[in-house]
DNA sequence: CTAGGGTTAG
């Protein structure tokens, strides 16, 4: 074996500490970071391979520049550096995300003009892509007809797609039925039962949700945060508190610690029930564990008091997140909106 | 040596 690696000029190992670093970095400063970083680039002689060009690319969607991204792979294209499967499937991902399928469908007509054959990742993208514009039909027979022609091997991101559309369009027990399936194939579910528990327990059935979560864990599956989440959510929202306090002990008993976002559950839930007071505990014992509050967790804070009309309250947790230099958003101006008017109705009485 | 899926607030 050659060791490539010390014949690249240094330059190009210059660059790509500067992709790993800007990978591991964060703030606000990060997309303009990665642009520059993208100017620079092209400016060079020899021009940077299409392989640094796509880890920078992936970079930028991460960040969800979608649009950016496409029109920085025009301007690679036009500088005459030839694309690859992987660059088009990164586009394909874009025009998706964009809400543009059509498009990468388009881009998928390319692919075999030019000769190269898709691969399983372009057929996960486009059918993740019709799931996103609501076209679970469509992507669900596109899913029969890669298995039916055989034109690929599903993986674990296909099921999931098509399982998380299913759900998304109201079918979970549909959902339910491709899991089994997959279960019964070589490729194993972890991710997949998490959908289907939420959606379980979103379309009222938590009990099976609370079945199929034993099933899982029989097979050697573990749950983890996520499925714990979706049904501590589950739970409360239908009254079962001390069953979700029970699952909370689970979890911690399992070695699963609950999130910020298991916490944000159980703060709006209690909120929801008017019972502000034990939301207020609920932040107090996750900032107990090192979790900081987001804003989620006080815009539900917030709601909670709007909604008992305690608009002083809400203010005080307004300031308190401010503090912390946490930014509103349109979710919580609402909630205080509500609150608002809620009391100027009480008022005029 | 780069691409794709799951949980939270109005």
């Amino acid at each position: 074996m050659n060791c490539t690696r010390n014949r690249l000029p240094a330059s190009t190992s210059h660059l790509n500490q500067r992709i790993l670093h800007l990978k591991n970095g964060s703030g606000p400063t990060k997309v303009n970071d990665a642009l520059q970083l993208f100017d620079e680039m092209l400016q060079r002689q020899p021009p940077p391979s299409i392989i640094q060009i796509n880890q920078l690319m992936t970079l930028i969607v991460k960040m969800k520049q979608y649009s950016t991204a496409l029109s920085l792979f025009k301007r690679v294209n036009m500088m005459g550096i030839p694309s690859d499967l992987y660059a088009i499937n990164i586009s394909i991902n874009c025009h998706c995300r964009l809400n543009q399928v059509a498009y990468g469908f388009a881009l998928l007509a390319t692919l075999f003009k030019q000769g190269y054959p898709p691969d399983l990742t372009t057929y996960n993208t486009l059918i993740n892509g019709l799931v996103l514009a609501d076209r679970v039909f469509e992507a669900v027979e596109l899913f029969k007809k890669l298995l039916i022609e055989k034109l690929c091997d599903p993986d674990q991101f296909m099921y999931g797609s098509v399982i998380n559309g299913l759900c998304k369009a109201g079918h979970t027990i549909k959902a339910y039925e491709l899991l089994r399936y997959m279960e019964s194939g070589s490729c194993k579910p972890v991710v997949q039962y998490n959908t289907v528990i939420d959606s379980l327990c979103k379309d009222k059935m938590v009990d099976h949700a609370l079945q199929l979560f034993t099933n899982m864990t029989e097979k050697g599956v573990l749950a983890d945060v996520i499925t714990y989440s979706s049904l501590i959510q589950g739970l409360c929202n239908f009254g079962r508190e001390t069953e979700a306090a029970r699952m909370l002990m689970d979890m911690e008993g399992k070695g699963v610690s609950p999130s910020v976002v298991t916490f944000n559950i159980l703060v709006d839930s209690f909120c929801k029930k008017g019972s502000v007071k034990d939301a207020e505990l609920a932040v107090q014992a996750m900032v107990r564990r090192g979790l900081n509050p987001d804003v989620i967790t006080y815009s539900a804070l917030i709601d909670g008091y709007c909604l008992r009309g305690e608009i002083d309250e809400a203010e005080k947790v307004l300031d308190g997140m401010v503090e912390k230099e946490l930014v509103p958003n349109i979710i919580t101006y609402n909630s205080l909106i509500n609150g608002y008017c809620k009391k100027k109705r009480i008022g005029k009485r």
